[in-house]
RNA sequence: GCGCAGGUAGUCUAGUGGUAGGACAACGGCUUUCCAGGCCGUUAGCCCGGGUUCAAAUCCCGGCCUGCGCACCA
């Protein structure tokens, strides 16, 4: 068992002090379920990002896109937002419980009740509904979890903030499958804010009214849902929860063997996932996967895995990964009349043996005369069952005998097929995602009997990648101190630049914000051209030359190697 | 949305009707200062609105925010 931190307000603390995370709208009053991302916030989730792109689209078959923000009404219709979004509540007079009016009908009478304000007003009326303590219930009402808003001047044309990004992707599938010359398997990713108005926002980063995701549509074959990457995931052994609540520690490839995960693309993700994960700071022990159960999925799932990190606040999604099915772009297709199958050659044409109907245009001609034309091209259209045929035109049936036609064995090549892909979708919260790294990399040691508050930051996320300090905070320290600060910016390193207070106290304040690695000037540096580099972990310190600097230090940030390989340890 | 508790410098906190105090942090200076050093100085606060009162951080009402429980989380 893994022990619940007691407190979490340490670091929440923190954060705000140091420019993690800041209440949005302070200075009037605030508001719940919106946060500023602060200069050190902002940083780590962009590196965040930037990993995930790495993961997701550059060593997938993915491209990336950017759609709006607002979706017209029609997108949320097809979706299926727009109901399943828009639920009727009614509240009780007495205590005030809202409920979900459709759950509780069924709940307390056992009746399927359709949706409609009408068709539950009625319900109520004619069962005299009322609260579990008995009050009256108040008149029924729209509670809409999509932000709605007009597009235009007037009366406008009804829209929404997207309640996921995902819809960009599936609507603009058709130019999406030209761009990759209809070929299956290939993904699609989006990296935004997405906007749900929560009815009561609580737990601080935990659930957001405005959010960032980063979501991939798979686009795979319905019959062939295999990942040509799997093998590189197939032996991680990881920790699942399936819908039976029995938890497995299991490799992929056995998860699927059993059956445990539905299909080798899922369990690809969940591996890519946990991988992801693993590389930003998640820690393993306090991260698990758990399958939704047959009643929580969403509208549109048919199979649901959750990545779940342990945090102050308990186990919290921070990554879904769904079948999605079919479900959206059929649901697109019927709504907008546009056909978004892709079409799928067989490995070989198959060829099917046919008996078909062909005219005999001599007989055809004298008795039918200019109808003949158009009742031949029926004809050939037509599936031979015994020795007449009905065929309807322009709304006449004309029936006709062996007379008219002969029936020739004919061989049809067919080269494919069209299909709606099927989606798998992983789904990632990366708001979510970074305060639950910064809660697994949060820690306190003891430095020469002081206690230490660190942040244990992968180097790669690291929103201050390294700290350069004058030892004493006068000339000729300083100067030098602030000429490698430039040269390190002009390197590409995000780099910063302090001389106020003991160097002890510097230190600790780059420790607290996870700032991996603080260069120090010193007397020696005026001698022979050496620095310090600090390992923040670690507290210890080599002796480097400064030109080296960018090279070791480019090092430092794409491996996990010690600062002990690049010089003389000095303390 | 409902209920309970709370809201005082950047952070933590003292203050039950009469001039708002401290610690830490931050900033400036001095000190040859390698793991929150010492000394001097500076900045900075009663969540918002209304009411009661000669007088409100303090009492009352409403709102907002934070935490917890219930409900909600497609």
């Amino acid at each position: 068992m893994i022990q619940l931190p007691l407190r979490m307000s340490d670091l929440m603390e923190m954060l705000v002090r140091r420019g993690f995370l800041w209440q949005s709208f302070e200075i009037y009053g605030g508001m719940a379920g919106f946060i500023d991302y602060a200069p050190l916030g902002n940083n780590l989730r962009r590196k965040i990002e930037n990993i995930w792109r790495e993961f997701f689209v550059i060593n997938e078959r993915s491209v990336e896109i950017d759609t709006p923000l607002i979706g017209i009404e029609e997108v949320f219709i097809a979706s299926g937002h727009a109901t399943s979004f828009v639920d009727i509540a009614i509240e009780c007079e007495k205590c005030g419980r809202v409920y979900r009016a459709d759950h509780y009908i069924k709940e307390k009478l056992n009746l399927e009740v359709e949706a409609s304000m009408n068709a539950i007003k009625e319900v109520l009326q004619t069962y005299d509904l009322k609260c579990e303590c008995g009050g009256k219930f108040r008149e029924p009402f729209y509670m809409n979890l999509m932000f709605s808003t007009k597009i235009g001047a007037g009366k406008g044309k009804s829209a929404y903030l997207r309640p996921e990004t995902a819809q960009g992707i599936f609507v603009a599938f058709k130019r999406l499958a030209t761009y990759f010359r209809e070929k299956l398997p290939f993904g699609v990713a989006q990296i935004g804010r997405a906007f749900r108005n929560e009815i009561s926002p609580r737990q601080g980063v935990i659930r957001l009214r405005e959010f960032n995701q980063a979501e991939l549509e798979f686009f795979v074959h319905p019959r062939e849902k295999k990942h040509p990457n799997f093998h590189e995931v197939a032996n991680d052994e990881l920790t699942l929860v399936d819908k039976f609540e029995k938890t497995h520690r299991i490799s992929l490839a056995k998860a699927v063997e059993k059956g445990i995960i539905a299909n080798e693309v899922l369990a690809y993700f969940i591996g890519k996932t946990r991988r992801f994960l693993l590389k930003i700071g998640i820690k393993d022990e306090k991260l698990r996967f758990r399958q939704h159960k047959d009643d929580e999925r969403a509208h549109y799932a048919s199979d649901c895995w959750d990545a779940e990190a342990l945090t102050s606040f308990g186990w919290i999604e921070i990554v879904g990964i769904a079948d999605r099915g079919n479900y959206d772009l059929s649901r697109h297709s019927k709504f907008s009349g546009e056909d978004l199958s892709v079409f799928v050659p067989y490995p070989k044409p198959v060829v099917i043996k046919k008996k078909k109907p062909v005219p005999k245009m001599n007989v055809l001609g004298p008795v039918f005369k200019e109808r003949a034309k158009k009742i031949a091209e029926a004809l050939e259209r037509a599936e031979v069952s015994s020795d007449f045929i009905e065929l309807e035109i322009d709304g006449e049936r004309i029936r006709l005998s062996s007379e008219f036609f002969e029936v020739k064995e004919v061989e049809e090549e067919v080269t494919g097929e069209r299909v709606i892909p099927h989606v798998i979708e992983p789904s990632f919260g990366l708001d979510r995602i970074s305060y639950a790294v910064l809660e697994h990399c949060y820690d306190k040691d003891i430095v020469e009997g002081e206690e230490r508050r660190v942040l244990r930051l992968k180097r790669w996320v690291a929103p201050i990648e390294v700290a350069v300090l004058p030892l004493l905070s006068r000339e000729p320290f300083t100067t030098k101190a602030l000429e490698i600060f430039s040269m390190l910016k002009r390197n590409g390193f995000y780099a910063d630049y302090d001389d106020s207070g003991s160097i002890g106290r510097r230190y600790r304040r780059y420790d607290e914000i996870g700032t991996p690695f603080c260069i120090t000037v010193d007397h020696q540096t005026f001698e022979d051209g050496t620095v310090t580099i600090r390992d923040r972990d670690t507290t210890g310190q080599v002796r480097v030359l400064i030109s080296d600097l960018p090279r070791i230090l480019r090092e430092l940030f794409s491996t996990e190697r010690s600062i002990e390989d690049f010089g003389e340890k000095f303390r």
